[in-house]
RNA sequence: CGGGGCGUGGCUCAGCCUGGUAGAGCACCUGGUUCGGGACCAGGGGGUCGGAGGUUCGAAUCCUCUCGCCCCGACCA
């Protein structure tokens, strides 16, 4: 049969990339333009990222609710900035029920409004703050080039929305948050992410100040995969969320949001995969471990299905997530390059011999260091004794795990160009997609938009200290002027 | 919205120029032999060619209109 190989990433990035998507079954294009159908496979990885965030949620003190997906436009139009900013993708409801509406409604496209609309009616004095609440839902936004996962018109986050006493309150939590998902992507998706606030002309529509975590994919471009938001008294002042304070005078609240959504499905796939196809972190692996079976007569069939089935029972009983694949009419090769192509972390293989020798056969989808070398030319297989399975097992998927961090950390400074000084310099960098390219910038929205204009390339995130060169820049890349930041530049999606 | 491409079984595509009433590979179904890196043989089911109109004895093929999708550029998580 001879299934026709993937693009090569090297030779065409998106082709690669949507190759994945639609082999993998992870999604596939809706019959409107520019959305998706997530199918399980897909959505079983967006399960277990919600899974573990709603628990990081939940663990700093946050509560989900749900509000509503239809606005009135009257509200997204009350706070000057938010309106420039989502107004050009906004879906607008006009007729219901037959009629043309009195207002129009808008999918909301995110939800601050109406939520500090209703966060207004609940407080009145400061004991009612401060207020933490998340949101799981679906956002549309009107979007001229789509990319499944990347970038679709209706989409699928989390939303979360504070309403605090202080300023210093509000900025506190949107570092936490902020810092919740820098944890979630290291510790999950195995995605390193650089931090920090955006420049002022990235910043979120309405916002004082937006934080941001940036990865870098194959490509070299960055993804944006989350963002969080210090909304001020913004909000607050339009939709008179208002609250006694403790010294008897009335006071606006001070707010934040904070999202992520299932681009971060699109950024793991172009964090880990490869040419064979999708590589999952085991954290977020739908299928951790998958058991093929290996026989020629029915005597053999009996004995290796029932060693299998014992080990299925043993690892599912030990928490893994493991599968049998009994498919018959589909030789263990074919199986091997499905499970590879679909991204399961371990495959198990199990046949007359390994009962015999009462061991199984592990191959890691992505080589180990750790553990003996693969021959040349052949994947790593490890012979591993049936006694103390599970517990092997869980060891080998941990030593994944942290392989694949491991390994995108590297690709990653080995794609971070630093020190450079000279504007040439840098416009060259960036032709030839050389990854984050760290250097000084006086702080000018001039500055920032010529080299946008000119390169395609955007300040990506203002590093916190932890992820700054050792070697701060004195001078402006562009102008020479004084630097008064190190920016992370880089194209992006 | 500008530039390019494409709509033919589930998928990828050939056929269109030089009209004659639809074909391949993969997938699927049945039976048998296979099975430690993408099995093979035999048999079988399934499309009226994006839509509408026109030319013609006859249209997937020619003409007109129309709808939709994909890719590249201007906006964005």
């Amino acid at each position: 049969m001879a299934e026709e190989k993937l693009p090569r990433r090297s030779e065409d990035f998106s082709a690669w990339y949507n190759e994945i998507v639609s082999r993998a079954e992870l999604a596939e294009h809706s019959p409107v333009r520019g959305s998706m159908v997530i199918r399980p496979n897909g959505y079983g990885i967006w399960e277990l990222m919600q899974q573990a965030l709603d628990k990081m949620f939940k663990d700093t003190g946050h509560q989900n609710a749900y509000f509503p997906m239809l606005i009135p436009l009257s509200f997204i139009t009350k706070e000057a900035k938010h309106v420039e900013g989502f107004a050009p993708e906004l879906a607008v409801v006009t007729q219901g029920g037959g009629k043309e509406l009195e207002e129009p409604l808008v999918l909301r496209p995110t939800s601050e409004t109406i939520i500090y609309h209703m966060y207004a009616k609940w407080v009145q004095s400061y004991r009612d703050l401060p207020i933490l609440m998340n949101q799981w839902a679906n956002v549309v936004r009107w979007e001229m080039r789509t990319r499944l996962f990347l970038r679709t018109m209706e989409f699928l986050w989390q939303e979360g929305h504070t309403a605090h006493e202080t300023e210093a309150e509000a900025e506190a939590e949107t570092l936490q948050m902020l810092g919740v998902y820098r944890t979630f992507m290291y510790d999950h998706m195995a995605m390193p992410v650089i931090c920090g606030p955006k420049s002022d002309s990235e910043r979120f529509a309405g916002a004082l100040r937006t934080y941001a975590v940036e990865g870098l994919m194959q490509d070299n471009k960055a993804l944006q995969a989350g963002t969080s938001h210090n909304l001020g008294q913004n909000f607050a002042k339009v939709f008179d969320l208002q609250f006694q304070s403790r010294e008897g005078t009335l006071e606006y609240a001070w707010n934040t949001s904070w999202g992520v959504s299932t681009r971060m499905v699109g950024g793991l796939i172009m964090t880990h995969s490869d040419d064979d196809g999708l590589v999952t972190p085991p954290k977020l692996a739908p299928v951790q471990v998958v058991i093929v079976p290996i026989f020629k007569t029915d005597v053999e069939q009996a004995v290796v299905m029932g060693a299998a089935d014992a080990v299925f029972r043993e690892l599912k009983a030990a928490g893994v997530r493991v599968k049998l694949d009994s498919r018959d009419s589909m030789s263990p090769g074919a199986k091997y390059y499905d499970h590879e192509l679909k991204g399961v972390p371990l495959r198990m293989e199990i046949g007359p011999k390994d009962v015999e020798k009462n061991t199984v056969v592990i191959v890691p989808r992505v080589e180990l260091s750790k553990e003996e070398a693969a021959k040349p030319g052949r994947k790593q297989k490890l012979f591993v004794p049936r006694e103390g399975l599970s517990e092997r097992v869980r060891q080998l998927l941990d030593a994944l795990q942290s392989q694949l961090f491991d390994n995108a950390l590297a690709r990653r400074e080995a794609n971070s160009v630093r020190g450079t000084t000279s504007y040439d310099e840098m416009k060259a960098l960036i032709e030839r997609d050389a990854g984050f390219i760290y250097a000084g910038w006086c702080g000018s929205a001039e500055c920032e938009t010529k080299v946008k204009e000119e390169t395609k390339a955007t300040i990506r995130v203002i590093p916190f200290e932890e992820f700054r060169s050792a070697v701060q820049p004195t001078h402006c890349i562009v102008c020479g002027g004084e630097a008064r930041h190190e920016a992370v530049w880089a194209k992006s999606y």
